[in-house]
DNA sequence: GCCCTTCATGGAAGGGCTTCCACAAGATAG
DNA sequence: CTATCTTGTGGAAGCCCTTCCATGAAGGGC
């Protein structure tokens, strides 16, 4: 009866639970349980009579009980850095697909602070929080990572690893040698790196690759054409760190380079607002190629490396599923190649749109 | 012993609790909630006592058991329309920031395609799982209101509005007035609009305050200068419809406009490359103003109308946490006052990048 | 007609917490 | 010295579900 009393009563905070269900269409609390959750071993009619009731009475299980029981929640977190780049927005829209195919929640924990990292790795750890976690584009500190395994809570690595957990990621040396390669493909001998601070591992790779690329077309490295931030307090990946780079590389005068390699799409907007405010222009006065293909770069043009943002969304998730059902399998290290698209300000004329398609190659 | 055991195992899903810390601490479980709760009616001795038991088994409260025991998820869930554009990224900063800051988590439910609103409201709406709601950018369905109503599930709109639940937007109106007025005080006389669909409330308003724009200067209304999106799939915030409107304006020829007012900043990303793709610039052929100010509009130099997106963002979890907390009082609408920001494309100069400054100002 | 399965079903136990009530012991007041 | 209050404490009950075990009925084989 109570909640046919307290639907009379036009709301209130409406409790209906299975054991008003099973009073009411006279079976017992297990059967009841079992119908909502679809087990097989129930009879039609008194799966029907019990759908009835909890029609009538709006009957919804109550989603903190379900986790306790099953000892589940159902639930995963992303921590992701939300001051750097766009580069997230895209691959959440992945993870944020993938996860609902899949019927888990997605708890989001965004970094705009350093230090931030540590309490929400603190708080994702927490017993009956999140079945598993997406750990982004960030150093994970290593004080965490013993926690981690002793908890044995199942944890993805994007686009950052350790040999540790499950890691997904971009080729960044070879995205970084496509780049430097087309461009000297074109003809040019002097490349500029606007780079970001070489803490970052990705910064690394990018450097080694366009070095690399450099050392297979014989033209020799120029380490006044690599430029890194000023400002310490980030790891650089930012519009001003680029817009900075260009003015240092436009002050060399005669000796600068006639196009660049921008290690990141937004260091590379950064750089072409430094060109615009010298009436200076992409490609004609320096030809320029960025890093990740946010979805700006097509907006104004950018040539740039592709990365499959959204795949690599998907991808994570559907790892760490994997893992949260089966946790003692050894960590599995994911590849994307990336891809050259060419646009406006490389310079090599208008090819098509270039196929945005992209491989995957598990390692 | 059984948390003494477990460690021991140096690992295992971990079970540490409540009851094996009061049997090791020789209290009551209780005594031990007291503890961990920080009630004060706990002896300093007793207290340290039981924190030590604590540290030393390395105890973390169940959530899933909090949450359950105090009917409480101190879970908000965000709904937000991720096809549109950047505006929510920024939005969702303030909203994360303030989250934390709470001790909320943030559940989020990013919309990719038609249908999913539905679906993530039902979910938001099960029992146990969120203790209020953060709707987005997006029509509220109908068939919703009274039940969340009746449910007294807590929810506020933001950038979209309904009279029965707290809100909060932008004074879209005056935004698009001021955008108007600033271009013909400029001395333009044919200003075109690049508008989104009208089914869209933001759209209509912004079409509204250039209207009365146009009128305040004793400037004749032409409907042929207001350029609509063609492909009705979308609203029309985005970049296509920017660029498709934009060059219906372009072919237009000698009664074309010397200045155009985009309805979103994305829009004006795409008008700008439709100039672009015909060796046009602006402000030089088109004065261009846009509407939000995400952050790529400092990128290219865009002027537009500034939305404080992230106070926003704030505000709508203050607004929710105090609904949380008193469910009973009557719904509040606060609207926020936008401001012009010059930069390149309007043409007026290079004037100081404005004072970003927001207002606020409740109804 | 009897024994063994199989299937549907009821409900206790268990998951881990909060909260409330009861109680003891000390403090205060008259 | 008794009556009253305060403070600290223990633990049962309650939050709502899932799961497992026991039971009874029905079906199958010989």
């Amino acid at each position: 009866m109570k909640g046919i009393v307290l639907l009379q009563m036009g709301g209130g905070p409406l409790g209906v639970n299975i054991y008003d269900i099973a009073r009411e269409a006279h079976v017992g609390i297990g059967t009841v349980s079992r119908v909502f959750n679809n087990r097989r071993n129930v009879s039609a009619s008194t799966r029907e009579k019990v759908l009835e009731v909890g029609r009538r009475l709006n009957y919804q299980p109550h989603a903190s009980a379900q986790r306790l029981a099953r000892q589940r929640s159902n639930t995963i977190s992303a921590i992701i850095p939300f001051f750097t780049n766009y580069f997230f927005v895209e691959v959440l829209q992945g993870v944020q697909d993938r996860v609902e195919q899949l019927g888990y929640d997605l708890i989001l924990y965004g970094i705009t602070r350093k230090g931030q990292t540590e309490t929400y790795l603190r708080r994702t750890m927490q017993r009956g929080r999140v079945d598993g976690v997406l750990f982004f584009s960030m150093k994970f500190p290593e004080q965490f990572i013993s926690r981690f395994q002793q908890l044995r809570l199942p944890i993805v690595l994007v686009d950052t690893s350790l040999p540790e957990f499950d890691s997904i990621a971009v080729e960044n040396r070879r995205g970084a040698y496509i780049a430097t390669a087309h461009l000297l493909a074109l003809g040019h001998r002097r490349i500029g790196m606007i780079n970001a601070s070489l803490t970052s591992e990705p910064a690394r790779l990018r450097l080694e690759g366009y070095r690399q690329a450099l050392d297979d077309y014989g033209v020799q490295y120029d380490r006044n054409l690599v430029r890194f931030p000023k400002n310490l307090k980030s790891d650089g990946f930012n519009r001003e760190a680029g817009h900075d780079a260009m003015e240092e590389l436009l002050a060399m005068g005669g000796d600068r380079p006639s196009a660049a390699f921008a290690a990141s799409d937004i260091q590379a907007f950064g750089a072409l607002q430094a060109l615009r405010e010298h009436s200076l222009h992409a490609p004609k006065d320096i030809a320029l190629v960025g890093f990740d293909d946010i979805e700006f770069a097509q907006h104004v043009g950018l040539s740039t490396i592709h990365q499959p943002m959204y795949e690599i969304g998907t991808l994570a998730v559907d790892v760490l599923a994997a893992r949260v059902e089966n946790p003692d399998v050894v960590p599995r290290h994911t590849t994307f190649i990336p891809e050259l698209v060419v646009r406006e300000t490389c310079g090599a004329g208008t090819m098509s749109p270039a196929s945005r398609a992209s491989r995957s190659m598990p390692v």
